[in-house]
RNA sequence: GCCGAGAUAGCGAAGUGGCCAAACGCAUCUGACUGUAAAUCAGACGCCCUUGUGGCUUCGGGGGUUCGAAUCCCUCUCUCGGCA
């Protein structure tokens, strides 16, 4: 992997690059939608090029839970199997320690029978949420399955830390992130080749010692790129925005940042002040499905809008002014788009989805243009 | 005309003597969704009230039985089926 930074910008921390990976170049600052089991939900590849996407991320813990990174490598690897010809960042799945293990700290017994995680140094127990079934994740395993299944950004094992954390916790949590991804470094070292990237993941919650040594550790560590992560899990945005601005200008200059999980069009436009280069979300599609549509007319504030309601579902204009999605630029109305989906009929959360996609990409080759 | 079945909140539909302002579904409204257990989830939804183990008025109309009726009886109206 190389990457390059073709221009700084002055004001603040900004910086437009290039990112050179196994199966293609990216543009910097970059948003990913998230192909989470081999699909950007509802969107084709195809559909994806088209809307000038360069980098998609998917997911270790859902491809090998099914159909199994074995399966997948039998079919050329991930870019073969989904058909898209560009490169592919793979989370780890530790996410899914937060997201499948949300309830399994702190809480009553009930809800702890209720976890599908437990963690320990060694790694991650998983309950599979299709089957039951029993999986543990190390990090070195979750490298071997990334590598199985092609990635061009291997992302290592962390544990995405849950919100709200106490200090304490945060710090032990962060412990268990810093020696995973030590071990993932070490391991890295006999796979090394060259395109294929592996990135670190700083945690610390919301506090600024915690981040900042967070930081420092992954830093030391020899990682393609430093992504932040336990950020949008439910802190808020001033939360996140004090977590971005005291991280961002300590991540070293060379490499990409990569703030995980973010978000929305405000959220990122913010980040990229402070040095971020790549982001990804499920919000584009998963807003879209569920109804809601952004808008802007500026490209600094956004609005969203839920077609779902019986008022926009009379409402005969397109989605937004001056837009270029599929959806907008062939005239689907707002109506149209709205009584689809409350119809449960999948043409409307594909279009939904499509305009969203296309506003979150525009406004990347808008934010790429101003720096 | 006779016989039978029925009439419940915007709609559909439970309930057939007290725990019923009335299950559930739909519709409607509000809100949520940020490295996807998510085409999902939460709340409201007779009227009043800021709240509530709050007040008021309801289960086609009227009358009755009962401490107590959406539920039992009488009667009227209407709907649907069958027979003339």
């Amino acid at each position: 992997m190389k990457f390059t930074i073709v221009k700084k910008n002055k004001e603040n921390l900004s910086r437009r690059g290039r990112l050179k990976l196994y199966s293609g170049e990216v543009q910097t600052p970059v948003f990913m939608p998230c192909a989470t089991v081999g699909a950007v939900k509802g969107i084709s590849a195809e559909e994806l090029k088209s809307l000038n996407f360069e980098l998609i991320l998917s997911n270790t813990y859902h491809l090998y839970l099914r159909p199994g990174e074995k399966e997948i490598r039998k079919f050329g690897g991930i870019q073969k199997f989904m058909n898209w010809k560009g490169p592919i960042l793979t989370d780890s799945g530790g996410y899914q320690v937060f997201s499948l293990g949300k309830n399994f700290r702190d809480y009553t017994d009930e809800i702890q029978n209720t976890s599908l995680v437990n963690i320990n140094e060694d790694g991650a127990w998983f309950k599979s949420h299709i089957d039951g079934s029993k999986h543990f994740f190390t990090p070195e395993k979750v490298i071997d399955i990334q590598k199985d299944l092609g990635s061009d950004i291997i992302m290592v094992l962390d544990e995405c830390t849950e919100y709200p954390a106490s200090e304490e916790r945060a710090a032990y949590s962060a412990k268990m992130t810093h020696h995973w991804a030590r071990r993932s470094a070490n391991y890295w070292k006999r796979f090394k080749k060259r395109g294929k990237a592996i990135f670190g993941i700083v945690q610390g919650s919301v506090y600024k010692n915690i981040r900042e040594y967070s930081v420092m550790q992954i830093s030391a560590l020899k990682f393609d790129g430093i992504a932040v992560g336990g950020v949008s899990v439910g802190e808020g945005k001033k939360h996140m925005y004090e977590v971005i601005r005291w991280v961002g200008p300590l991540l070293p200059k060379d490499k990409p940042h990569y703030l995980m999980g973010v978000g929305e069009p405000e959220d990122i436009i913010e980040a990229v002040k402070w040095g971020f280069d790549m982001f990804d979300c499920v919000l584009p599609t998963r807003l879209g499905r569920h109804g809601t549509v952004w808008t802007t007319t500026n490209w600094i504030n956004f609005k969203k809008f839920d077609l779902r309601k019986l008022k926009l579902r009379q409402d005969k204009k397109i989605i937004m002014k001056n837009c270029l999605c599929p959806a907008c630029s062939n005239k689907y109305s707002r109506g149209y788009i709205g009584h689809l989906i409350k119809s449960n009929e999948m043409l409307g959360m594909r279009l939904a989805s499509l305009h969203n996609l296309w506003v979150i990409n525009e406004l990347m080759r808008k934010i790429r243009k101003s720096i």
